[in-house]
Formats: C-alpha cells, sequence, structure tokens
DNA sequence: GGAAGATATGGAAACGTTTCCAATTTGGCG
DNA sequence: CGCCAAATTGGAAACGTTTCCATATCTTCC
C-alpha cells in the first residue's frame, strides 16, 4: 500500500495528472465537481504529495535549517521553540543540528543543509571562517544569524539580545546599590555577546567614574568545570570585590556555587547578577536577580527574517531588548565587608 | 553561480553523468585517474548533490522526523541533544517539530514528515488517534516511541525511562527515613508516564503497609498556574503530609514555590523528591533530591532504533533506568510536626 | 446561430539524481 | 596475435511533481 502516486490518483479519479496537482495544490481552475471527486479519491488513497518531487520541480523546499550550539542549553532551546512556532505558522519545517563549539562541524551542517536545498538557514554561529557564510547566500540560500554575528559579515541579516543595555542596566543597579567592586565573568567566545558584554561593562563603569579593575574582569570557558574554577579563583584573589556580573547561566551557576562554598551569603556578603534567562531563577536561594534575554522573541523573529529575507536586506541587525529582573540576589553594599577569605 | 547540477559538472569534466555520480557517492568502479578529476572539478565549481533529486531516485532520505511536546522543555531539550548526537554520526538529518498537548497538531506534524518523506519518525507522542502512527508505518515508516506509548499500540518500538522504578526508589527512601503519609503530586496526561508513576507509588506504599490515601494523590495539569494551585491546594488541604513526591519538573517547582510561599521549611517541615532531570537541582535551595531520567540517554537509543527498525520488530520497549540523586530536599520527619497550617 | 472569449482539462517536458544495460577499453593468456 | 573476462564508461529510463501549451467544452452576446 505503499507509495501511492499523483498518477495512481490521476487514473483511480479518471482524470490527468495535471488535474490532480491543481487540486492538491490550489492553484489553477477546476470545476467543484472535479475537485471533490478528485480531493475525496486522494484522501480515501491515502495520497500524500512528495515533497521531494514537488521540492525538485520548484526549487523550493519550504525547510530552514537551524543551527545552534547545543539543543539541551535552554537559551537555546527556548530559541528553538520561537523558531519551531513561527515556522509552523508559516508553514515550513524546521532541519535542526547542533554544532557545539566546532567550526569544522558548523561547516559540515551547512553542507548538508546546502544539499537539502533549505531555502534558508538560521545559525547561532561558532566563530569561523566566514567563507561557509558566503558561499550559502551565493547559492541563494537566504541566511539569519542570530545572538552573534561572524566577523567581517555584520551586513547580513541577524537578530541580537541587547547585551549592551542588559549589562549597562545591571551595573547601573549594582552602583545604585553602593557597589564600587564589581567584578566581570563571562565567556571568552561563545554563544552570546561575551565581547559586547565586556565592553558595555567597562563602559558603563567608566560613566559612573569607576575605573576598571582588570583583575576583577575574568574570563572563562563555559564548561562546567572552567566556569567554576574561574568563579573561585575569582572570589580567593579579590575577596575585596562586593558584586559579580555573570554572563550567561554557566558561570552564573558557576559564582552561586563557588560562593556557596566559601561560605558568602549571598546577598549579604556578595551581589549576583546573572545575564541570561535561567528557568529555576525563583527556584534559586536566594531568588536569583537576572537579566533576561528574549530568546524565544529572537527565535521568531529570526525565523520571520530568514523568509522574508531574500526580498530585502536588512543593514542592521534587529536587537531586541533585554530585562533586568529584580530578585533577591542583590543587596546593599554593607559596611561591614567581607570578614577575608575564610567563613 | 546558483544551481550547479552533476551535467554541469559532467561537461566540464568531460565524463558522462553517470561517472560522476559514481564518484560522487562512492559506488561503481571508476578509474583513480578519472575519480580524482571529478572531484577536482566538482569541489571547484562547489557542485554539491541535490538531496531532492537523489531521494525522490532512491526513495530514502536519510531524514527523521522528531516530534516532542516543548522545545524549551529541559527533559525534551536533552532528548532532542541525544538524538541529534547519534543521527549525525549516522549521517542523517533530523526535522524537528513540537505539538504541545494537541493531537491534532501532532496529526498534522506526522502528515508533513510524512510528505517530506522522513525514513522515520521518533515521537514523545501526545495521547490521541492510534492511527496516524498505523498510517505511517503502513507507508514503511519506521515508527519509535519515547517516553510513552499510545494506547493500543504496545507492540511498537519504544524507549522508556523506568518511571515505576524510579518512583519506587524514591517511595523506598522516604519510607526508611520514617515517612508515613507521603503525597504524590503528578500530571494527569502528559509526556512521561504520569500513569505509570501513579501505579508504581501505589503499589510500593502498599508493600510497605502504608494504605494509599485518596488525598494524597493528586494529578494536575501541567501549566505552571495549575501546577501551583495544585501543590498549595494540597499542601493546605492535608497539612499532616510530611514528604512529596512530584513528577516532571514543572509540579516539582511548583511544590517548592508552594512550600516556600506556606513557610513550610523543606525538609524539616516537608520532605521533597522530584522525578525528572532538573539541571539546577544543586542551586535550589535546599539541594534538589531528584529521580534522574536518562533523557540524553533515551533520545541516542530511539535514534538507533529507529534507523534499525525496518530489521527487526523489537516486542518490548527498550527501558533505560532511572537514578535516585540524594540530595539535601529529604529528611527524616521530625517529631514535632508541622504547626498545622499557617506560619 | 455562430464567433469570441472564458473555463476546464490533458499531454508532455522539465527538475537532478541513480542505476540498469550496453558498449568500449584494457589486460591476461593461450 | 587473437579471444575472453574484467574494468571502465556513457546513454537513457525512471523517480513524483509542476507548469506550459494546446485542446475541448461552455458561456454569452451580437
Amino acid at each position: 500500500m505503499a507509495g501511492v502516486t499523483i498518477k495512481d490518483v490521476a487514473a483511480a479519479a479518471g482524470v490527468g495528472v495535471a488535474t490532480v496537482s491543481r487540486v492538491m495544490s490550489g492553484t489553477g481552475s477546476v470545476s467543484a465537481a472535479t475537485r471533490e471527486r478528485v480531493q475525496a479519491v486522494a484522501a480515501s488513497m491515502g495520497y500524500r504529495p512528495s515533497a521531494l518531487g514537488r521540492g525538485l520541480k520548484t526549487q523550493r523546499t519550504g525547510g530552514i535549517g537551524l543551527i545552534i550550539p547545543d539543543a539541551a542549553d535552554p537559551f537555546c532551546a527556548e530559541f528553538v521553540a520561537g523558531v519551531l512556532d513561527t515556522a509552523r505558522s508559516e508553514n515550513c519545517h524546521v532541519l535542526l543540528d547542533a554544532a557545539g563549539e566546532d567550526p569544522a562541524l558548523e561547516a559540515e551542517i551547512v553542507d548538508r543543509f546546502a544539499q537539502q536545498r533549505v531555502d534558508g538557514v538560521i545559525a547561532m554561529p561558532v566563530l569561523g571562517d566566514a567563507a561557509i557564510w558566503q558561499a550559502l547566500a551565493r547559492i541563494d540560500v537566504a541566511v539569519v544569524f542570530a545572538g552573534r554575528i561572524p566577523p567581517g559579515l555584520t551586513g547580513m541579516p541577524a537578530v541580537l539580545a541587547d547585551e549592551a543595555g542588559g549589562v549597562r542596566t545591571a551595573v547601573d543597579y549594582l552602583t545604585g546599590l553602593g557597589h564600587r567592586r564589581i567584578a566581570h565573568l563571562d565567556g571568552d567566545a561563545t554563544l552570546g555577546g561575551a565581547r559586547e558584554r565586556r565592553e558595555a561593562f567597562r563602559a558603563t563603569l567608566e560613566e559612573h567614574g569607576l575605573a576598571p579593575d582588570e583583575g576583577l574582569l575574568v574570563r572563562a570557558r563555559p564548561s562546567a568545570d572552567a566556569a567554576y574554577a574561574a568563579a573561585a579563583g575569582l572570589f580567593q584573589s579579590r575577596p575585596d570585590l562586593t558584586a559579580i556580573v555573570a554572563g550567561g547561566h554557566r558561570l552564573g551557576e558557576a559564582a552561586i556555587l563557588a560562593a556557596r562554598e566559601l561560605n558568602l551569603r549571598i546577598p549579604a556578603d556578595v551581589s549576583i547578577i546573572v545575564v541570561d534567562d535561567v528557568p529555576w531563577a525563583e527556584l534559586c536561594d536566594p531568588p536569583l536577580t537576572v537579566v533576561t534575554r528574549p530568546a524565544r522573541a529572537m527565535g521568531e523573529r529570526a525565523c520571520e527574517l530568514v523568509l522574508r529575507a531574500p526580498a530585502r536586506r536588512p543593514g542592521r541587525p534587529v536587537v531586541l531588548p533585554t530585562e533586568l529582573m529584580v530578585r533577591a540576589s542583590c543587596g546593599p553594599v554593607t559596611p561591614s565587608a567581607r570578614p577575608g577569605r575564610s567563613r
């Protein structure tokens, strides 16, 4: 019973294949009687038009390729959910793959997508060879970046979170609470705009008349171990810090764990803000003050963009706002500062 | 420059299309000289074989469809990551879509996958019409269920978590701590085997000589609001309970939040175990004792299964072990029981 | 009543592969 | 040197659609 084709339907309905095609795709003119008969026959035979045949002929598949660093990461997952939502409503399907931090793998995935003849690609790219993306564009595949843009491709359509604005808000908030020695813990070259955050951090500090203190700016690989090591090292080398801005949930977790391990009370001894949308922020002890990034909305916008992209080429990336969610992990800086590194 | 086909390559290399095809797919015999020349030409022209043409001819696409309830759910996300990993190593691509709790949407997605001519489908299915899946099987699409099996399809290949074993372990652990009035808070018909958990809960209780107390068995829809309402209601109607087993992270969160809201100390006033792998378990206050489900491994196994499925039909589902991770949210039942519902 | 236009319909040629089959070349060996 | 088998190659027929073009049927209005 497998493999009923348009010819089978045509024969069974006593019409030509062209007519069946018109009925199924809704284009062209078909008499009402014929349409109904064909539809009935098609349904009864369980006919499903082959996307392969159609795609081959029309040169469009309605497929969009989605490349993320890690499907298990909550930010990525939420982003994917956003993409899926609008893809569904736009009647197209999504090919998903994860590239980790590996540029070679990323290139391989892009190549696979190209072979599948996707109409567009949405990527949270690893920093890598710009050539991959240019090659895609050259064969008429729409490309939209999300979260970051590879160097040298600044003109391409993209959806970004307002990382800088988020960090700025966070630092404003902390200085407003009286903090002066604020550390910044962030990734080195990973998903999300660590660089943007770092720059914004510096700039905001200077606006407040605070000289950036290099010892308080630490970058770490985002592996759980490296993150923890970085956080612990920071606390121990700089017992005088009173607040931390952490970029990404991994580093945020590391900061909390390290603080707890060293018996530092949050927020009495140290205030912590995490830039990332962590679903468990209110489950944490204490509930975590965070800067959320609009992951889902980014996914939706990216998908819209990739579908409209062939038409217009936005020169400026779409930047979506971040939001400071004040909970309980930040407090005023206490006069009775931290009692050194022990206890 | 777009759209270089096998013919273009053949012409440029001065060979027939058949030869190019043989070179690209590695099959058949081609002289070394020819092979290299063709490869060079193909590379220089940026030729990428069209999966559409190939699929049309070979009747296999190497695509597998993946249907989950919610891409943003951490369990699903981890599962997806597992599927992606093994799909990649098996050289096939993954179409992803999320069906929420909507059987109609699920059917629509399945239909789309069928039109895309995927070789197989992996589904964490909504409870719905069995006919969808049977239709798929009839057109030679391998189907593997994950997490749950629709009623009436018990023979089909599936990968499950040992929910029953997990609950049993949890209840054993709690009774070992002296708990007698243990509540079970779980979903009504959602992802993951709520029914299995409920049955295992009852059975284990009886093994310990405890009569299941209907007032302590509550089911809730998994929306955040409903979950919270259910948890709060449970605490208030049964101030005598000393422990809760929550199925799924949503309900676990709800239980924690509700307990906190009512000023119940964990674990002094109430012990909590969540059956789900929550990445933030150690960030919680207190660190959460959980029963983890092997989401990633389930994804990997499901993917292997769907690729091997045509060959052998496993009559029994693959059941992967859960694991009790003891942290700090459970304690011995205190003689000074909870002081009523206030304070 | 007939012609012009609109409306329905079918045939056939792509779309880019793979693969069967036949043809050609090559090499070995009597 | 000539013949057989093996290796290499190309032509052409699918695979399941869409869509152009031509044809046939129907309106409708003079």
